[in-house]
RNA sequence: UCCCCAGUAGCUCAGUCGGUAGAGCAAGUGGCUGUUAACCACUGGGUCCGCGGUUCGAGUCCGUGCUGGGGAGCCA
C-alpha cells in the first residue's frame, strides 16, 4: 500500500518502509509486550537504551520506553547491517527496534525481542549525565529535566499521575463534583501564610501606596491562591459535595523537606456534614489511596519498598487496616504531658502542637494515624465553627507517621453573627468578604471540608522523604531553574 | 529566617598527625562470555567550592562568602 504523495516521510516512516513486512507498523509499548501471553512476530518498539551488554557475536540492549518500570531485553545479532553502529550505542540513546517477541533464553525475564532491525534515532554523547548506577537524590535534583528517565523517578511520576486519577475516581464514586477554583484571587487573609503578588504594574509603583492597586489589572490587590476553600464552600452550598484539586502557592520562606512554594492540594467541601463526617471522609480517602497504590501501582511501588523504605508495605498495610485514632486536642496535650518525653517545647494548652509532638503521637504513642480535633479557637482561623464550650473550634488535623500533618480541616462556622464576631477578633476586613458572608445569609447550613497536600500524600504512599522528589519540577525558595 | 552538617575526577566516595591526590563506577582501547548495574586488562581524566589568613608547607587549621542537605518555625 502506498502513502499519498502529499505525505512527507519522517525518519520513522523511512525506517518502517525499509523494514516493515506489512505497512504501516504500529508501535507497541514495552508494558504491553511484557504482559503478552504468547510470542509475537514483527513488533515495533521505540524507547531509550538503559544499558548494553556485548557478547562476541551479538549484544543485549535494555530498552525502556517509560510505559512501565521494566526494560525490554533486545537481542541484536552481528548479522544486522548496522551492527558496528549498535556496538557503540550509549546509555540514553533513542532506538526503534523491529523484531519478534520470543521466550527469553536467559534468566531474569520472560520475554525478549530478537531484532531484525534496529534504528538509532538519536545517539546520546558520552556526556549524558545519567549513568547505569545509583545516583543521589541531590544530584538528580540538579538535573531535574532528566531524572524522569531513571527507574526511581520514572516510577515516581507514573505513581503521581495514577494517584491523581485515583483521587478523581474516589470523589466521583462518592458523589462529589470537581470544582475549578481560581488560581488568581483577591482574598488574602485565611491564615494560610505569605502570598505571591500578581500584578501588571511596573515595579515600584505600589510601594507604600495602596491606592496604586486601583490602577492594576484587576483594580485591586491580587495574588496566587493559597486555598480554594472559600470558593469550594460556595459550590458545596449549591452542588452539595464538591472538591478542588489543583495548584496552590505559598510564598513562605520554608526550607524543609515537606514544604514547597507551589504544590497541589485536594480540598473537599460537603454541605450538611459535620466534623465527624469530615473525619470519616479524610480517613476513607487516605485508606483508599493506600489501597490503590498497593493494588494498581504494584510494579512501580515495589521499587520504593525495595530501595527507598523497606517498611513501606507494613506502613501502608497499617494505614489500610487500622482505624485512625481520634482524640481531642486537650487529650493530646494531656498524653504529651504524661509521656515523660523530653520535648524541645513542652506541650501546653493554648499552644499549637509542635512537629515533635505530632510525631510522638502518631509514631510512638499510637503507632497509627491520629486525628486531633477541637482545637482552642485562638490558634485557628476565623472560619472554623465555634464549639458549644465557646473555647474551642471544630478543627481537625490528620497526622501520619514521618510526614506529620497531611490533612487540615474543619466544620465551618455557618452562623452569621458568630462568624462576623470571629472576623472581628481575627482582624479581618469584612468588606472584602461580603460575598462570603452572603452564604451565611441565604440558606446557610452545616458544612465541612479539609485540605490534603497531594505531595505529602505521595510521600506517605512511596516513603520518599523529600517533597522535592515527588513533584517533577519543584519550586522552593531560591530554586526555579527548570 | 534561625541552628547543625557537608562540598575532593563525569558520578559515588576515601584521604591518618598539616608534608605535594586515591579507589570503584563512567569514558577510551583491547579481550572474553546467553548476558542481567555483565566480567578482565590497560589508558586518559583534578581550580580538592570561591576569596582571604596562619604556616617553611594547607584537601587537612582559622575567617568569610556561595551551594547543597538535615532540623526548627510557618503549614498542606
Amino acid at each position: 500500500m502506498r502513502r499519498p504523495a502529499t505525505h512527507h516521510p519522517t525518519p520513522c516512516d523511512v525506517f518502517e518502509t525499509r523494514y516493515r513486512k506489512r505497512p504501516p507498523m504500529k508501535r507497541t509499548k514495552v508494558n504491553d509486550l511484557l504482559a503478552s501471553d504468547s510470542p509475537l512476530s514483527q513488533v515495533l518498539v521505540k524507547g531509550w537504551l538503559r544499558t548494553r551488554r556485548d557478547s562476541k557475536t551479538f549484544s543485549f540492549l535494555e530498552v525502556n520506553d517509560g510505559s512501565c518500570p521494566a526494560n525490554l531485553q533486545v537481542v541484536a545479532n552481528d548479522t544486522l547491517p548496522n551492527y558496528e553502529e549498535l556496538r557503540k550505542l550509549t546509555t540514553g540513546s533513542a532506538l526503534a527496534v523491529v523484531g519478534d517477541l520470543v521466550a527469553s533464553g536467559g534468566k531474569g525475564q520472560r520475554w525478549e525481542v530478537t531484532a531484525s532491525a534496529v534504528e538509532v534515532l538519536s545517539l546520546a554523547p558520552e556526556t549524558y549525565p545519567l549513568q547505569k548506577k545509583r545516583h543521589t537524590d541531590e544530584y538528580l535534583r540538579s538535573i531535574a529535566h532528566l531524572r524522569p528517565r531513571t527507574n526511581k523517578y520514572g516510577a515516581m511520576f507514573r505513581i503521581r499521575a495514577d494517584t491523581a486519577w485515583a483521587i478523581h475516581r474516589f470523589f466521583r464514586q462518592h458523589g462529589f463534583r470537581w470544582l475549578h477554583s481560581p488560581i488568581i484571587t483577591a482574598s488574602d487573609c485565611e491564615g494560610a501564610g505569605e502570598l505571591f503578588r500578581v500584578t501588571t504594574l511596573p515595579p515600584g509603583v505600589t510601594a507604600g501606596d495602596e491606592n496604586a492597586f486601583s490602577q492594576d489589572f484587576f483594580g485591586a490587590r491580587a495574588n496566587l491562591t493559597v486555598s480554594g476553600q472559600l470558593s469550594a464552600e460556595m459550590l458545596a452550598l449549591a452542588l452539595g459535595d464538591v472538591y478542588t484539586f489543583g495548584p496552590t502557592f505559598r510564598a513562605e520562606n520554608s526550607n524543609t523537606r515537606r514544604h514547597a512554594a507551589e504544590f497541589w492540594m485536594v480540598e473537599p467541601e460537603m454541605a450538611f456534614c459535620d466534623l465527624s463526617g469530615n473525619m470519616d471522609l479524610g480517613e476513607a480517602l487516605i485508606k483508599e489511596m493506600a489501597r490503590f497504590v498497593m493494588a494498581e501501582c504494584a510494579a512501580d511501588l515495589e521499587l520504593f519498598s525495595r530501595f527507598v523504605d523497606p517498611g513501606l508495605t507494613t506502613t501502608l498495610t497499617g494505614i489500610i487496616e487500622k482505624a485512625f485514632v481520634r482524640i481531642r486536642y486537650t487529650e493530646a496535650v494531656a498524653i504529651l504531658q504524661r509521656s515523660g518525653q523530653e520535648f524541645g517545647f513542652p506541650a501546653q494548652y493554648g499552644l499549637d502542637l509542635q512537629t515533635e509532638h505530632e510525631r510522638y503521637l502518631t509514631e510512638v504513642h499510637f503507632r497509627a494515624p491520629v486525628i486531633v480535633y477541637d482545637y482552642p479557637k485562638q490558634i485557628k482561623p476565623f472560619y472554623m465553627r465555634v464549639n458549644d464550650d465557646g473555647q474551642t473550634v471544630a478543627a481537625m488535623d490528620v497526622l501520619v507517621p514521618v510526614i506529620g500533618e497531611i490533612i487540615g480541616g474543619s466544620q465551618r462556622e455557618e452562623r452569621l453573627e458568630i462568624l462576623e464576631a470571629r472576623m472581628g477578633e481575627c482582624g479581618i476586613d469584612r468588606a472584602a468578604y461580603e460575598w462570603y458572608l452572603d452564604s451565611r445569609r441565604y440558606g446557610s447550613v452545616v458544612h465541612s471540608g479539609f485540605g490534603m497536600g497531594f505531595e505529602r500524600l505521595l510521600m506517605m504512599l512511596t516513603g520518599v522523604a523529600n517533597i522535592r522528589d515527588v513533584i517533577p519540577f519543584p519550586r522552593t525558595p531560591g530554586d526555579i531553574m527548570f
